[in-house]
DNA sequence: TCCATATTTCCAGTAATATCGAAATATAAA
DNA sequence: TTTATATTTCGATATTACTGGAAATATGGA
């Protein structure tokens, strides 16, 4: 797996630091490889379409989601690489090599 | 592992979504149950006291952080344990127990 | 072509966040 | 008790983010 920069790694969590965000980012993540058309999305969190629609480009802008166009709309799917590429920065060369906190603290 | 709400997860992901903040945040990571100092975080990062202070306590109010005296300094460590519940919660009930997508991913 | 549906872009107002010097607080050493 | 060190709080300013109605764009159906 290849690694990310600061940067991209910040674009990808201010992406999901937003309630709305965060909330379309779990229904994707629930929704899986299917994904979910932006309507579905309005609908299940009851937002009107131009906020949802700045907070999707956020999330796409943010590397979380990805998007394709299906007929008139448009599909949306959590993007489950970035966020173990995310993660797995989070925690890089954590504890000097020593006994592992992150993983004792499961 | 018990399970976060939604706005502990935003304050979390909202604390780390800021280059200096996840700069901070790494260097502790790497520390590991040690810690550091504010002060030897400041030198190491090169950034002023106000403003590191500042970042700080906006890690330690989203929870991703611990703080600790010792003597005149203050010891800060990262929280592993707050980490794994907030990326639990990120991929909690993924993908409608299909066959993983992040598991997949990796 | 003309109309309906799905989504995005534009805009302006409002709110939240980042910055850092200076002053304040807390602890330890002389 | 005076001085030095470590860190935080205050305050003013600058920047960035959020909101949602209205208009624009894209697609498909009649």
């Amino acid at each position: 797996m290849e690694t990310i920069r600061s940067h991209t790694a910040v674009h990808a969590l201010s992406a999901l630091a937003q309630e709305h965000r965060l909330a379309i980012f779990r229904l994707l993540v629930q929704a899986g490889r299917t994904g979910l058309p932006a309507g579905q999305i309005a609908k299940q969190l009851d937002m009107p379409a131009s906020s949802l629609s700045f907070h999707l480009s956020h999330l796409k802008k943010g590397g979380v989601v990805s998007d394709e166009r299906d007929g008139r709309s448009i599909i949306y799917r959590a993007d489950f690489q970035a966020m173990n590429r995310l993660m797995a920065f989070l925690l890089e060369n954590c504890c000097e090599g020593d006994a592992c906190a992150p993983a004792d603290a499961k």
